[in-house]
RNA sequence: GGGCGGGUAGCUCAGUUGGCUAGAGCAUUCGCUUUACAUGCGAGAGGUCCAGGGUUCGAGUCCCUGCCUGCCCA
């Protein structure tokens, strides 16, 4: 402890001749690791050439980042997803590859969105409304500069080797215009259309939300039964204005066979009994509905009822989906475990705009409900949540009560008049009765707000299109495609995609198997502005028949795109209301040009000044401008609306190279995608692969050109190879590897709320990056959750976990194997030259067991690598390093490394090896190493190829070992094996016996037992001073090894000797181990048909085990009988 | 409701087409300042592989049923 650390400029100062040794005993990574980076990125390490892969010089290997969000910091689940790919990067351009890992952040609309406005109201009291439009898209670039600072300097602390040269990010210039190409390219195609539908409403922050960014939560509620008078109307044409509805009576219910209604008073107003958990809704029912299978339906057919306070006349409608009371169920004990039917009446109000079982059934009995003079859908709600009668309803009649009331407030003022009311010409109430009831309730993730299913105008892509998600599910490696196989059809797929572990292919092909139109509109401010303007036809349009005022729209457009020289940058569309059309621009130009438009819709073009001079030019026919002007019912105005996230993140894997223009995007995306689309592999979890594998697939097997893999090397391929993919296009990666989710020690996921979150940067600080990578690399299995138990440190208050403490142990441990290699070397300088390897008797035994047991950890390292097993590489490692080269091999060497050469060069490359190997996991500790390592000079061994280091000297970009498997020695590895179990049956009696470690005690052994070379092996590791064949001393202690008797001598003073209780019991547990064995042995032996079936070589195995067990056990009882 | 995992030592997890008497790390017990490392070294103890059935010469591993548990989708 007394040892300081020395700062990182002593030894980095420390030469080859010997100072080795001035190394701090502990690894301290603080010392090293922001001198290691400044050297990685002094020397551009991690720049990738594209040059040099269209040159033919190098091959290609890319990986892109699955941009983190800009919202927050990264945490530990970012740490892992991070070194995975960095040990893929890092261990490819080791390999020799051209690596380019791409970096860069996600801009999150709705999450930053949020975000920033929490803080706006917290900080500064104000909403986003109050600050406007561009000032608070100005405080979210603010923030999100703030963040993708954080995390960039947190994946550098990571030692992640991206290059850091081409970072993007998802709303940069670059980006966009990838987002404004593939948005125009699907709409002219048809995939993006405009449609009104029921969305996830976040009533707080005002916008659709998708499903994944809701989240379900019980809340105490209850069941309202709401009473509705029925009526009779006449059906087909409503009601005439002023004309009441027609009462209807229980007498005459009665009489239509309504079982129960004679319990009514006769005279009396009948009426149906809904349950909801939402009265205030009613305001929108367009119908009742009744499960055909119920007994009163028959009485009730062709009657309506009047909504309460409304007056609105609705039908009684029947569908099945109608739960059936409890009692009325076939096995009514059964439905006692259904709540729904528990609850029901068996009546059920149809709400179709504000739920979405209630919208399907409205499509279903469309006609019923429209033969009301009601449409399909009321919306009763503004965005904010409160009712509203400006948003699909004019028939509020009483209910203007309601109107303005945010939806809490409405609901309990629409319990306490249905309670105070009574239904007309009767004496009960409205309200029939409150049952208490928790459900699950669907919640905003963002404002943590109730979401309101809501009916709103949302622009769609149509990914279950041929060209999209099927083509997505063709795009799997035909083993992968599992519904294909069971059908029994044989595979049609074109694709390589190809995931590991291969149960995810399942989960993505079901996934698309069940895909719906993909909702892309966002209603925020932050994100990239949905490229498109609206407007009305003009009545002298619309005088025309639908055909022929489309027709003329057309050719308006037509003649204007061409005027505007915009014929490829605008696109018209229809919208499905027969009454407007939308246009899409492609670029700012074209952006411009429609502004003109909409200047010279209120301007004569005098008047406009020069404000469009760079639009209509002189060679712009403007009356031709003016005139689609004219026929503009209201100016164009442009989309509010933003796109959701998950479009622009699924152009990242080509956005980030530039697509669709690298000419365009600048200078160093020149040859980029050439050089590295399609990408080697997208790592991430599993939750990603419905939101983002998915769509990344589908967007360029769509937009992609359909020849680029065999084609791309062509000379501007993007722009010659003009054919879009349309689904047949090449794939964004090759591979996608699914990682597991960190979970707590409990099995929680780790959050912020719960305070059981762990940041890489305290496990940085208090282990180390390479402890932290280490240890999540050897967590990576292919399971698909690991627990991190976690810790509070009482000292920092920081979060960490016992965990990190194997891979801090095991940098150490590298270092001072490392430390130790160095004075060993420095103290006998070696030159270069060449080691023989080709005949053992160039090198030692433990030479040979060595190298062999190096190139079979190559061998493992290569094969986990190719097959993402981060675990097994790791275990691999550390068994190398610690169990064979530092317990074994080191300690072997220490009486002959000083005077042995060939020993030498066998230990300076065997370090070095280790440190190639396992720089990918271990970044830092490997390259401060290797600044001293390389220094030495030693002879090279002939079948260890090491390249050389391509830029600045570094580990990092030097060559992958190549240990070939000539090296392989089964009879080195047989025969230390046989010294090694000798050593360890030698220490457990010495252990047992309670000998002094220090103490050299003698083996007498038949002679020839063990060659010299075993034999001083045996000396050295098992304190043994020497093998002799003379007959033991008394008080010797015999053990069985092999078939033959040994014995060992000198394990104690004379004086301390004579005790024989401990050996005693030793021997005899001895004895008993080996009888279960031998009756274990013998059983499996006697069974007939083990011999018979079992293979041969098993069989040899066992008798071989059986005469082994049996001669232990004599040879103990004999030492047994001795004493 | 559909799909996918997991259940192996006190804890966290390996265990590849079925085949050494089921392994590792942590924790634990004993011994050790042995000269690279006490973030270490040597030795030990610790398991009805969730339960039941089946296939097999042989099952932690394959099949069936059940129980517990987690995740994804609807």
């Amino acid at each position: 402890m007394t040892e300081t650390s020395k700062p990182s400029s002593d030894s980095n100062s420390s030469g080859p001749g010997g100072a080795g040794n001035e190394l701090p005993k502990q690894y301290k990574p603080a010392d090293h690791e922001e001198r290691i980076r400044a050297r990685w990125d002094a020397a551009k390490a991690f720049h990738a050439d594209p040059q040099r892969v269209l040159r033919g010089e190098a091959k290609p290997y890319c990986i892109v980042i699955p941009p983190p969000n800009v919202t927050d910091r990264l945490h530990l689940g970012h740490a892992l997803n991070n070194t995975l790919q960095d040990v893929l990067a890092r261990s490819h351009r080791m390999m020799g590859f051209e690596t380019l890992w791409m970096a860069g952040t996600d801009h999150a609309g709705i999450a930053t969105q949020a975000v920033v406005e929490r803080r706006l109201k917290k900080e500064e009291g104000i909403t986003r409304q109050q600050l406007g439009r561009e000032k608070f898209v100005e405080k979210v670039q603010a923030f999100k500069d703030e963040y993708e600072r954080i995390i960039t300097d947190q994946l550098k602390l990571m030692g992640c080797s991206c290059d850091w040269d081409r970072q993007r990010f998802t709303m940069d210039d670059v980006c966009a215009r990838a987002v404004r190409e593939a948005f125009f390219r699907l709409f002219k195609d048809g995939l993006i259309y405009r449609g009104k539908r029921l969305v996830n409403w976040d009533p707080v922050l005002q916008t659709a939300v998708s499903d994944d960014e809701c989240y379900d939560e019980e809340i105490d509620s209850s069941f309202y039964y709401l009473r509705y008078p029925l009526v009779h109307a006449s059906r087909g044409t409503g009601l005439a204005a002023g004309e009441d509805p027609q009462p209807v009576a229980w007498n005459e219910l009665a009489r239509r066979g309504y079982p129960g209604a004679e319990q009514h008073p006769g005279e009396e107003q009948a009426w149906v009994t809904v349950a909801t958990t939402r009265p205030e809704t009613y305001l929108g029912d367009t119908a009742v509905a009744i499960n055909p299978k119920d007994p009163r339906a028959n009485s009730l057919r062709g009657l309506f009822v009047e909504l309460p306070l409304v007056g609105r006349i609705i039908p009684v409608i029947e569908d099945d989906y109608v739960v059936l009371p409890a009692a009325m169920q076939a096995d009514p004990e059964a439905a006692k475990s259904d709540p729904k039917a528990v609850f029901a009446t068996g009546f059920l109000k149809v709400t179709p705009a504000h739920d979405p079982n209630d919208y399907e059934i409205g499509l279903r009995h469309k006609a019923a409900i429209e033969a009301c003079g009601n449409p399909v859908m009321i919306n009763m709600l503004a965005p904010d949540g409160s009712v509203s009668d400006k948003h699909g309803w004019t028939d509020v009649g009483d209910a203007h009560l309601f109107v303005g009331l945010p939806r809490e407030k409405a609901r309990k003022k629409v319990l306490e008049e249905f309670k105070v009311r009574t239904v007309d010409n009767s004496t009960v109430s409205l309200l029939a009765e409150t049952k208490p009831y928790r459900h699950s309730v669907k919640h905003s993730d963002r404002s943590k707000a109730i979401i309101e299913p809501y009916l709103s105008d949302q622009w769609y892509v149509k990914v279950t299109d041929d060209r999209l998600a099927p083509a997505a599910n063709r795009a799997l490696v035909s083993d992968q495609r599992k519904s294909e196989q069971q059908s029994g059809k044989a595979a049609v797929g074109d694709g390589q995609l190809r995931f590991y572990p291969a149960r995810y292919a399942k989960t993505y092909e079901q996934w698309h198997d069940g895909i719906r139109d993909w909702c892309i509109s966002r209603q925020l401010w932050w994100g990239h502005r949905v490229p498109v303007w609206s407007f009305g036809f003009s009545q002298e349009l619309l005088n025309n028949t639908p055909e022929s005022h489309r027709a003329k729209c057309t050719t308006l457009f037509s003649q204007l795109s061409k005027v505007l020289h915009l014929t490829e940058d605008l696109h018209l569309q229809f919208l499905s209301d027969g009454l407007s059309a939308s246009i899409c621009a492609k670029t700012p130009r074209a952006e411009r040009a429609l502004a003109a438009v909409n200047a010279l819709y209120s301007n004569e073009r005098e008047e406009l000044g020069d404000s469009f001079a760079d639009i209509l030019t002189t060679d712009v026919d403007w009356k031709t401008v003016a005139e689609f002007a004219y026929f503009i019912d209201d100016h164009l105005s442009q989309d509010t609306d933003v796109l959701d996230t998950w479009f622009s993140s699924a152009l990242w894997p080509i956005s980030t190279m530039g697509w669709p223009n690298p000419q365009l995007a600048g200078k160093g995306f020149e040859g980029l995608l050439q050089a590295f689309n399609p990408t080697a592999t997208l790592c991430t979890a599993r939750e990603i692969i419905t939101l983002w594998v998915s769509r990344m697939v589908m967007f360029e097997r769509y937009l992609m050109p359909v020849k680029w893999e065999t084609e791309k090397t062509k000379p501007d391929a993007l722009a010659s190879l003009a054919e879009n993919g349309q689904g047949r296009g090449p794939l964004p990666f090759k591979n996608v590897f699914i990682h597991a989710v960190i979970q707590d020690g409990e099995g929680r996921k780790m959050s912020k709320s719960l305070g059981n979150g762990l940041d890489p940067l305290d496990i940085i600080s208090s282990h180390g990056s390479d402890a932290m990578r280490f240890t999540l690399c050897q967590m990576t299995t292919q399971t698909q959750d690991v627990r991190m138990p976690m810790v509070k440190d009482p000292t920092t208050g920081r979060n960490t976990s016992p965990k990190f403490d194997l891979g801090r142990n095991f940098s150490n441990k590298l270092w001072n194997a490392a430390r130790f290699t160095m004075s060993m070397l420095s103290a006998a300088p070696s030159s270069p030259g060449h080691l023989d390897t080709s005949t053992p008797r160039h090198l030692s035994l433990i030479d040979r067991w060595m190298l062999s047991r190096l190139a079979t950890a190559n061998k493992e390292v290569n094969d986990s690598i190719t097959n993402f097993e981060y675990s097994n590489y790791a275990q691999v490692m550390y068994d190398l390093l610690w169990r064979d080269f530092c317990d074994w091999y080191l300690e072997a060497i220490k009486p002959t490394i000083a005077s042995d050469k060939s020993q030498q060069a066998v230990l300076r490359t065997t370090l070095d090896c280790i440190l190639r190997l396992l720089h990918p996991i271990m970044p830092y500790v490997t390259e401060a190493i290797y600044e001293q390592i390389r220094l030495l000079q030693g002879a090279a061994i002939d079948g260890i190829k090491l390249g050389a280091s391509r830029k600045g000297d570094l580990l990092c970009t030097a060559g992958w070992p190549d240990v070939q498997s000539s090296l392989r020695d089964e009879k080195s590895e047989a025969a230390f094996e046989r010294a090694r179990s000798l050593i360890t049956a030698i220490r457990e009696i010495r252990s047992q016996h309670a000998v002094q470690p220090k103490r050299r005690i003698t083996v007498h052994a038949p002679a020839g037992l063990l060659d010299a070379q075993a034999s001083a092996l045996v000396q050295t590791l098992a304190g043994v001073e020497a093998i002799s064949s003379d007959a033991p001393p008394a008080g010797a202690v015999g053990m069985a090894f092999e078939s033959s008797q040994l014995h060992l001598g000198n394990l104690k003073d004379a004086a301390a000797a004579g005790d024989t209780g401990a050996e005693r019991e030793r021997l005899q547990k001895v004895i008993s181990d080996n009888e279960k064995s031998i009756a274990t042995l013998e059983g499996r032996l006697n069974n007939p048909g083990y011999a018979l079936k079992a293979p041969p070589a098993m069989v040899k195995q066992t008798q071989d085990q059986l005469a082994k067990a049996k001669a232990d056990k004599d040879a103990a009882n004999a030492a047994l009988a001795a004493l």
